[in-house]
RNA sequence: GCGACUAUGGCGAAGUGGUUAACGCACCAGAUUGUGGCUCUGGCAUGCGUGGGUUCGAUUCCCACUAGUCGCCCCA
C-alpha cells in the first residue's frame, strides 16, 4: 500500500471504540463541572500571538520554542493556542465578564492546544485539554474547590492512584524577596550548574530548583526554599488553603520545588500526577494554580482567579495503566435480518421505524445469506435479532431471536417495537 | 532541539543478498438448501515505511527522509 498520506507528526485520530472512550471521559467532566457550578466557555483555537506573549510569559520554553505560529493573509500574528487560561480571560476581559452578576465566575473549556515538540508516549503537539477557570475570588476556599473538582473527576472515572502535589509561590512580595536569596545562593557558584541553569539565574531563577540535571548538586540541597519566604499574608492564605483540603478528605503532598512552567503563577500551584506503575514520562495529569495578575496584565481590572488544565489523552492513558474499563454503551438492541428481496423492501422500512422509536437498530447492505447477517449482528453485540422471510411476511411476523439465549419466538411486525423495549428494558 | 532503538498483510509476528515472504488473529466462502458464537476445509502481501545508492539481482547491505518508542528537555 502506497503511504500517500500521514497524519502530522505528534497528532492522532481517534477512531471508533476509542471515541466512545473520549465521549465518556468529556461526558462525565461536564456533568461533574456542572455540579460544581462551572459554566462552559468556548474560545477560538487561534488568537493574536501578543496574548501568549503577555499571558504566558515570553521567557517560559512554551513562548519561546513551542508555539504554532503564523502570519494570516491579512499579516496579522497568530498563534495556535498552546493553553487555555489567557484565552479564557482575554474573553473574560473582552466581554467584560467582571461586570457578570455571577461572581466569581466559574467557567470550563474543553478542546485542543498545540505545542511544537518532541512527541513521545503521553506528550502530543495537538493534544485536547480539559481545565476549569474560577474569576474573581481570593478565598482559599474556592482553591480548595478547584481542586477537589480535579480529583472528583479522576476518581468518578475510577483512577486509584493518583496523587495530589501541591505548593504555594507566594505573592509578589514573597516571590521577589525568594527570588534575590536564590540569586544570592546560586550567585557565586554558578558555574557550576548546567548551561540553561545560568541562563535561568537571570531569566528565571525559580526554575533552577526544577532542574533534573542539577537535582543533586549541593547548591539544590541547601537552596532556600520558597516556603521560608513567604510573608505573612501568604503563609496564611496557604494554610488555609491546606486546612480546607483536610477538611475535605483529600490527601495531598507538598512539595516546595514545584514550579510551574507558565509566569502568571502565585501563591497556590498543584499537579496531579499518575502513579501507576508502567506509566512513563508523562506521569503528570493535571497542572494548575492561581494566578492573581494575569487579568490585568491582560487589560482588566485586577481580577484574582484560579483554575487547571488536564489532559484527555494522558486520562485516558491513566485509566489503560490501571486497568479500568469504562462502561461505554456499546452494540445494538436489534439487527434486523431480511431474506429475500420482498422481506429486504420490508427491513427498509422496519428498521427505520424502530429507530423512530427509539431503538438502536440495524440492518445489512451487503447483500449478504442469512447465515452471514446472523454473524454480522453477532459481532455489532445485537441484543435481539428480527429475521424476515417470505413466511414471516406471509403472516405478519418476524421471527425474533434473542442471541445470548437463542429463544426464538414470533412477534407481529406490529408489536415488534414494543416487544424489544419491553424485554430490552428487563434486559439491564 | 540532542542521543539511542524500531518500521514486514486489517492487527500481531517470523524470515532470507537470488525460484512460491512462515505462522497466529481478524476477514471472506463452503461443510449446514432459512439461523450467530464451537469445529473442519479452502481463500486472503506481484508486497516487506518513503526515496536514492551498492549489486548480475535487495524486503534483506549503505545513505537520506518520514514516523513511532525510550532517554534528555519540558510539560498536559
Amino acid at each position: 500500500m502506497s503511504m500517500a498520506f500521514q497524519i502530522p507528526r505528534g497528532t492522532q485520530d481517534v477512531l471508533p471504540g476509542d471515541s466512545e472512550k473520549w465521549q465518556y471521559v468529556e461526558h462525565i467532566a461536564r456533568s461533574l463541572c456542572s455540579r460544581y457550578g462551572y459554566q462552559e466557555i468556548r474560545t477560538p483555537i487561534f488568537e493574536h500571538t501578543e496574548l501568549f506573549l503577555r499571558g504566558v510569559g515570553d521567557t517560559t520554553d512554551i513562548v519561546q520554542k513551542e508555539m504554532y505560529t503564523f502570519e494570516d493573509k491579512g499579516g496579522r500574528a497568530l498563534t495556535l493556542r498552546p493553553e487555555g487560561t489567557a484565552p479564557v480571560v482575554r474573553a473574560f476581559v473582552e466581554h467584560k465578564l467582571y461586570g457578570s452578576p455571577n461572581q466569581p465566575l466559574k467557567l470550563y473549556y474543553s478542546g485542543p492546544m498545540f505545542r511544537y515538540e518532541r512527541p513521545e508516549a503521553g506528550r502530543f503537539r495537538q493534544f485536547v485539554q480539559f481545565g476549569v477557570e474560577a474569576l474573581g475570588s481570593s478565598d482559599p476556599a474556592i482553591d480548595a474547590e478547584v481542586m477537589a473538582l480535579a480529583m472528583h473527576i479522576y476518581e468518578a472515572l475510577g483512577l486509584k492512584r493518583i496523587r495530589l502535589v501541591i505548593n504555594s509561590l507566594g505573592d509578589l512580595d514573597s516571590r521577589r524577596a525568594h527570588r534575590e536569596a536564590l540569586v544570592r545562593h546560586f550567585s557565586n557558584r554558578i558555574h557550576e550548574l548546567c548551561p540553561d541553569c545560568q541562563t535561568r539565574l537571570h531569566t528565571n531563577p525559580l526554575r533552577i530548583l526544577d532542574c533534573k540535571k542539577d537535582r543533586d548538586h549541593e547548591l539544590m540541597a541547601t537552596a532556600p526554599s520558597i516556603l521560608d519566604y513567604l510573608n505573612d499574608e501568604s503563609r496564611a492564605y496557604f494554610e488555609k488553603v491546606k486546612q480546607y483540603l483536610t477538611a475535605l478528605g483529600i490527601p495531598f503532598v507538598i512539595d516546595a520545588r514545584l514550579v510551574r512552567g507558565l509566569d502568571y503563577y502565585n501563591h497556590t500551584t498543584f499537579e496531579i500526577m499518575s502513579e501507576a506503575e508502567g506509566f512513563g514520562a508523562a506521569a503528570t495529569l493535571c497542572g494548575g494554580g492561581r494566578y492573581n495578575g494575569l487579568v490585568q496584565e491582560i487589560g482588566g481590572p485586577e481580577t484574582p482567579g484560579i483554575g487547571f488544565a488536564l489532559s484527555i489523552e494522558r486520562l485516558l492513558a491513566a485509566l489503560d495503566a490501571e486497568g479500568v474499563e469504562l462502561p461505554v454503551e456499546s452494540g445494538l438492541d436489534c439487527y434486523v435480518v431480511a431474506v429475500g428481496e420482498r422481506a429486504k423492501d420490508e427491513a427498509v422500512r422496519l428498521v427505520y421505524a424502530l429507530r423512530r422509536f427509539g431503538l438502536r437498530v440495524d440492518q445489512d447492505y451487503l447483500g449478504r445469506k442469512l447465515k452471514a447477517q446472523l454473524k454480522a449482528a453477532d459481532r455489532l453485540g445485537a441484543s435481539f435479532v428480527a429475521i424476515i422471510g417470505d413466511e414471516e411476511l406471509e403472516r405478519q411476523e418476524a421471527a425474533v431471536k434473542h442471541m445470548a439465549s437463542g429463544e426464538q419466538t414470533n412477534v407481529p411486525l406490529g408489536e415488534l417495537a414494543h416487544f424489544l423495549h419491553e424485554r430490552i428494558g428487563k434486559e439491564e
